[in-house]
DNA sequence: CTGAAAGCGCTTACAG
DNA sequence: CTGAAAGCGCTTACAG
């Protein structure tokens, strides 16, 4: 693919005479860097990899040589072959097991790449986003015939629900990665930053219960991800320890009209919802039904829309934050791929605790109310 | 990085007398394979890579030997030796020169990156986001001391402004890549997909025009760039057209209360202002003031939010394709660093049609109405 | 101080 | 039908 072709380079006289790549090179490698620079292919590497170290020393002449010619040509080192070299790149790769760029519907992955993208900034790494790997049936396979992974020093996995085998197998391959979210597969090797849902979820589950609530309903999302799992842990728990319980059912949105019927004959004085779609939708149907929000119903989101803007009710919720799990999760790569340069270590499984937002649809409730 | 170690494999009974890795296998390499199917390493790849051809026949027992301890194994190439030995890296670089992933004000990119990621999955590439370019006063810069655009195979521009000097750098460079957004930079030398702001905004104005406005205002963007110049130049030749005139003021929306106080003053029919965001504000402003829309003022908008949920109202306005700006930008790089593959090639300088949308912030102008 | 050389894991003509 | 060998573009000991 990439050819012997033999590359010209011309003066470029409105350029103060510095060496211009013409008549489309293929790829210029250290070899020619090399020869316009008189200096061996060796030397060039050296002076890219700033090896000052006492051994190998090169004058300062020749160095600012070798840097000229490589500003002229915007060389850059090939990757594959760095890599294949033994060295890293620079470069972390995004997993993402759905597609990464939100449609209208879901914009799940957006908040977590801005965070990701400022720390990719800061520690001065590109972001290699594995598109490659075809999404079927909603999801993309980790590894697949063309696996692409190690064309990225290490890896930032995210997605709601991750194959267990995958993760295993990922964690035995010693190539380095992260998962966002939290991940209990390979007894507990995966290292991941992910969010405190459980904790969250009781805190609200105590606000209810101190308000005086008794009769719970659940509506949850149909994914046995460890996200919806800690979720209802966390709501289970805090009920159970209080003596109450809680009427469970599960949506995927799809008829959330029915799901509401079926809320409604459960009588609860509260709802709590996983998705926070579902229940801007459920708030809707509710009022449409004559039954008021919170007067008679509270209604608790565990999870928010992306961006305020899409909140037209400040519901009482839960906010994960999630810039601050992306770039996190990029500090704790970077730490993998890098050693802990000194300091003590991040620890390689981390929750970041979520916010409990009071809003506007929990009160106090009232008997025979639904 | 990766080592010599060497790896064990051992017969596991529960699966069938199979080879399976233990140890954490550092990586396995095509030399491994080829030791345990009893085969020499060019085997393992003309294996691997399909080579069926008549010149290349490997026995069916031989290959499914050899397939049987891949999978066994878990064995996947490594890309960067793939890549060397000279298979393509499939790599299309992303330069934003903005952040590309948007923080709550903002989101221009999100559309663009939705359509290069469909695109991008279906020719098979990964996406590199030069995300280690500092952004210095808001903007990154393409070329810097540590210029990393040669990683990818080529590269997609995107951004409001870009640097003249820059692109003509670029393009006498021979490196591929595409803008996406019209850019008239170097001689017209630039590939380019941009959007037809001109003719969707005079037809905007010729809609004005036919319902019998005659005093035009416009409130644009304090930018240079080519979108802002194409509205400007679509009104403008359109009006002149007919003879009319128009009002003209920059804004960058930091102060629309005031911006909204100077349109008051002009005592405009019709109201164009290019960015939907700011169009919005002052139609809550102008109704605070007791101007009602599109009754007493017609308001037009030259662009429009990201998402439909962040629409209030239904403006008036024009309507870029901006999932399809990013596909076709991937297919016109595609074609440029790959050929046209036999078929008619695509323009390298293509213009997107908007849609106009009628809305219902337009109106028959009233006499004196403002 | 700098060059020649080995080696990273692959692919692909080219010989047997 | 299959193996030995060259070469992809790098990095890094190791000799000069």
């Amino acid at each position: 693919m990439y050819g012997n072709t033999h590359h010209q380079f011309r003066l470029n006289e409105e350029n103060g005479g510095r060496l211009v790549a013409i008549n489309r090179p293929e790829r210029v490698t250290q070899r020619m860097i090399a020869e316009l620079a008189g200096v061996s292919q060796a030397t060039v590497s050296l002076v890219l990899n700033g090896k000052t170290d006492s051994t190998t020393r090169i004058p300062d002449e020749t160095r600012q040589r070798v840097l000229q010619v490589i500003r002229d040509t915007t060389y850059v080192a090939d990757p594959a072959a760095r890599r294949l070299a033994g060295v890293g790149n620079n470069l972390i790769g995004i997993f993402t097991y759905e597609h990464a760029f939100p449609n209208e519907s879901s914009d799940f992955y957006t908040p977590l790449l801005t965070g990701i993208e400022g720390a990719a900034e800061q520690i001065g790494v590109d972001l290699l986003m594995f598109t490659s790997a075809p999404v079927i049936e909603g999801r993309r396979r980790l590894f697949h015939e063309n696996n692409r992974l190690r064309l990225a020093d290490g890896c930032l996995l995210l997605g709601r629900e991750m194959d267990a085998d995958e993760l295993t197998r990922l964690v035995n391959s010693d190539y380095p990665f992260v998962a966002i979210g939290r991940r209990d597969a390979a007894e507990g090797r995966i290292p991941y930053v992910g969010v405190d849902y459980g904790a969250a979820t009781a805190s609200l589950a105590r606000l209810a219960i101190d308000l005086g609530h008794k009769s719970f309903y659940y509506l949850h999302l149909p994914y046995d991800a460890e996200s919806t799992r800690d979720r209802k842990d966390g709501l289970n728990s805090e009920l159970a320890a209080a003596g109450l319980a809680v009427e469970t059912a599960v949506t995927d949105g799809t008829n959330l009209a029915a799901d509401w019927a079926r809320v409604r004959r459960g009588q609860p004085t509260v709802l709590f919802v996983e998705d926070a779609g579902h229940a801007e939708a459920l708030r809707n149907l509710a009022i449409a039904d004559g039954v008021s929000v919170p007067e008679a119903l509270s209604i608790i989101a565990l999870g928010e829309r992306t961006r305020p803007s899409e909140h037209t009710v400040d519901f009482t919720r839960l906010s994960a934050p999630r810039e601050e799990l992306g770039s996190r999760a990029v500090a704790l790569l970077d730490q993998i791929m890098n050693g802990t340069g000194g300091s003590t270590g991040l620890p390689q499984q981390q929750l970041v605790s979520c916010t409990v937002i009071a809003g506007t649809t929990m009160a106090i409730p009232r008997v025979g109310s639904i």
